[in-house]
DNA sequence: GTGCACTCTCCCCCCGGGGGAGAGTCACGT
DNA sequence: ACGTGACTCTCCCCCGGGGGGAGAGTGCAC
């Protein structure tokens, strides 16, 4: 049996995390002695200290790591430990985009922005809606957008979307997408959707969705630079999209503000 | 001059986010009503608050941010944002090399280990010595060893290494890089020092030196099954190491850790 | 029996926020 | 002139995954 140094020693994991440890249930002494509160480890647990060691290296949270421990089966530990990587994986995208559009910020002479106001009338759509979490935004985008796809045949315009303040501000909120349609289905999730008129304030963001937080800012700066103020959801018009060219840097997405004119 | 909800919609920053901003100095309001603490912001701070935006989706610490906004100079803030870009890729390292590892360690048929005892006599090598953080222990290696190759000119044995203890425990320790050499120069940091007798237990790590602490870990079980105990810091010796061999996976490091009998 | 290394628990600190309480303020409508 | 609801203020507690250190108790060798 080894004293709680040594072990630290054998595992380099510090007596303060094996304490830490012991208290959230990863990694239980062999003994406890109940008089002094001395804690005893078998020279078995070793390879477990080792593996929560890595894990943790990793970032695996430790309520995971319990869980991913305590699975006496490989198959099922796997796929938790896989699942990880997948969200290291979707971090670092997540990483590159942000370091994209931080040089674009940092780009001594940016591209001019033009803004344009439009007047929208109302106008009925085929549309899918819901609410949903900011960080699976891309991928209810994806699915509604085949959906829409396939309940409407053939497009007769660019898809759009509107988006409710508060998934921005709180992380959550309403969303809308849809694609122009004379007549437009019951299908699935899809519907019609009477959207009402609005004068828009419009910018084109040229490039990966990842980045559009710039254009945002450029229309929020020209928006409040002439005296007007922000009224309801953000709409987006992919003018061009993942599915028309497969280059983000040639995406090409419209973003309007609906404005009232503070007179 | 905006409200910080206002400001809020338009930077995507939460207002709990700005005022923690205010106070952290990294983006103060443009004005303060003294009399209510009502924040106002100005539309040209918007570019700004984007930049904090997405330096803090890289994880740039508060403090980092902070020196990287308030320098004007665009060189000086680029070789920051590169700094830490930098930095995240040392991190991207610290993963791939976790995870290698952490499938070594899940390996469902692992390699025995073979540990041999061997008692080392008193030696007298050319090393070199310092006090060095953990996480900067790969960086002064490299240039150890480049010293003293350039100090002994002809290896005539593979270099090794003695580590104390308190590197894994601490996070900072001693540590001592040697080559064998019959007389022993003085030059730069190089000097002669005499390595004490010890028996060691010796196990062969094969692989790169980030998951050489699974070796240590099946060292260790081998050591405490064995009935001993360990005495002192722990010696390497790097028979193929990046200097014999460009692939990390040839490498063969020997790990020898001091040990005295129980009897 | 005495010193020293070890271990125990407990509390406070770090980062970068989120949640919510309770109070004060603004602007709009009647 | 007064609601009333939306907004904003400060203040405190919480999260995760530890580190630092105080003060007290223990194990072991000399």
């Amino acid at each position: 049996m080894l004293a709680i140094g040594e072990f630290s020693r054998l595992t380099h994991l510090s007596v303060k995390t094996l304490r830490r440890y012991h208290e959230a249930g990863l990694l239980v002494p062999a003994a406890v002695d109940r008089a002094t509160g001395y804690r005893s480890y078998d020279g078995h647990q070793i390879p477990t200290a080792q593996v929560i060691h890595r894990l943790r290296e990793l970032d695996v949270p430790l309520a995971d790591v319990r869980r991913i421990i305590e699975s006496g089966d490989p198959d099922r530990r796997a796929a938790l430990v896989s699942d990880h990587l997948a969200r290291l994986e979707a971090e670092l995208d997540r990483t590159r985009s942000a370091v994209v559009s931080l040089r674009r910020l940092l780009d001594p002479d940016p591209v001019p922005l033009s803004v344009e106001l439009r007047a929208v009338p109302v106008t009925t759509v085929a549309a899918i809606e819901d609410d949903v979490d900011g960080d699976s935004v891309a991928a209810w985008f994806a699915g509604a957008l085949a959906e829409l796809d396939a309940a409407i045949g053939t497009r007769t315009g660019p898809p759009g979307g509107v988006y409710d303040n508060s998934l921005f501000e709180e992380g959550r909120g309403h969303v809308l997408l849809h694609l122009p349609s004379a007549d437009p289905p019951r299908r699935g999730r899809v519907r019609p959707v009477t959207l009402p008129a609005v004068e828009l304030a419009v910018a084109t963001h040229v490039g990966p969705h990842d980045d559009s937080d710039i254009t945002y800012g450029e229309l929020g700066s020209w928006v409040v630079a002439n005296a007007l103020a922000v009224a309801g959801p953000v709409r987006e018009t992919y003018l061009v999209g993942p599915a028309d060219d497969p280059d983000p840097a040639a995406w090409r997405t419209e973003i309007g503000w609906p404005i009232f004119r503070m007179t």
